[in-house]
DNA sequence: GAGTGTGAACACGTTCACAGCT
DNA sequence: AGCTGTGAACGTGTTCACACTC
């Protein structure tokens, strides 16, 4: 997942004697975890929640104390040793990092039925984000309003990324074109791409990808079922007591 | 990602002295992996490779040489030294290891423009796997037919996925109902849940769980957008070339 | 007493480099 | 010669345990 250090080459011979360290660096995996932190402080504080402990969070959001203290570590030392945290002042902090109050500019490529679900998604559109735009191919959807907006022609794609200040682009179309309208996306000045295509995507270096594969996801789980069933049939075999392989949560 | 280190207990007082530990414990990592590969395969045999090294299937995958060697050696030593990999005897192996060819009984619960999208959604019932029901609780989306099959009564949900042997569970409805409707596929004998559901849900020891979560993933690239920027920023006053922040891929 | 912040140990995952097979 | 399979080195992420603070 990219290379966070800096304005630093990463190329082979580099022996990088003394990157100069930016102030705060956020390991990935925590990056990863703050939004669900995020999201559980925003419910405590609904709920007029003010203070919460390492404890209280940690179970909330599925993971465990030390881990969430560490993860906290890294934006500064926001606790209050014997008490906790303040819900409020922790959302703000959060919401800093991520570079929320920035109302980053989102594009949704392709408005077939998940393209669709992802511009109604309440919450897709995440306070810190805004969906300002919706493109796609055919000429029978373009020009129909959904979400509030009007489906504009993909042909038109980078004129108007570029003149809407689209830095963060979601891909949701087919295996074949996604390749060829995720370079277009690049070229006209997105800089970080969130694809649902089930395909392999490549982009020029400081271009972040993510890809949701929604089928891989479905082949995990069913590589544990598999799992389950073969221990399952084994154990049935050995001894009279089974299913009972036991899991941490998450 | 659950704790897949084998059937091995992870509650505080068990001491589960001898798991039996099965023939192949695949890392997580991989199993996430495997997917991948499995796509890109397929499609390298339609266009009637037959044999493909571990560098150009790498690159194909967007990992490296090394790293999917080591992936593929879990399952068994299916390569050939100085030739590379028979394209369909690793489909094959594959898809044995991840328990395609089960077909796998699939349930989508709540309709709305997400399980929609997901019902129609053709790859999301990837091979190995099959949706054979959907449910809802608004009576007016029970009834109609979507993705070729008719929406059923979230009431009838344990005696309908007991009936048709449903094991994998896919949870598309709101933050405020997905715990309880979770308890009730799990009670109704799912193992495996893939959730939506913009919360933290908790499933008892033995069940699966994994999360999707839209909107932070776009929290998350809009972290990297805030790094790239404020990056620039700095190079900007410090220097006068800027935009040169490399990357790796992925 | 209660609970944060953190070094130190540990587990996991990735990369390197090369031995060994075809 | 070419490419796989893998031990060994490395880096990252997690867990533990406790010093320190309120």
């Amino acid at each position: 997942m990219s290379t966070p250090t800096g304005p630093r080459a990463v190329h082979a011979a580099d022996p990088d004697p003394a990157a100069r360290e930016h102030p705060r660096e956020v390991p990935p995996a925590t990056v990863a975890r703050l939004p669900v932190y995020l999201r559980v402080l925003r419910g405590l504080g609904e709920r007029g929640v003010t203070t919460v402990s390492s404890e209280e969070l940690a179970v909330a959001s599925g993971v465990g104390s030390a881990k969430l203290r560490k993860d906290l570590s890294c934006l500064g030392s926001y606790g209050t040793r014997g008490v906790g945290y303040e819900v409020d002042y922790l959302v703000h902090q959060i919401g800093r990092e991520l570079g929320l109050s920035q109302g980053w500019h989102v594009a949704i490529v392709g408005v077939g039925s998940l393209g669709r679900a992802l511009a109604n998604h309440s919450g897709f559109a995440a306070r810190g984000t805004e969906v300002v735009a919706l493109f796609d191919v055919d000429p029978d959807v373009v020009g129909q309003r959904v979400g509030g907006l009007v489906v504009r022609s993909a042909a038109a794609l980078e004129a108007d990324l570029d003149e809407l200040r689209v830095r963060i682009g979601v891909l949701a179309v087919p295996a074949a074109p996604a390749q060829e309208l995720c370079d277009r996306m690049v070229a006209a000045g997105v800089t970080s791409v969130l694809s649902f295509a089930p395909t392999e995507l490549h982009v020029p270096a400081g271009v972040d990808l993510r890809t949701v594969d929604l089928s891989t996801e479905l082949l995990v789980l069913a590589y544990h079922e598999q799992r389950k069933a073969s221990s399952a049939a084994a154990a049935r075999t050995a001894a009279p007591r089974c299913t009972d392989l036991l899991e941490g949560a998450r």
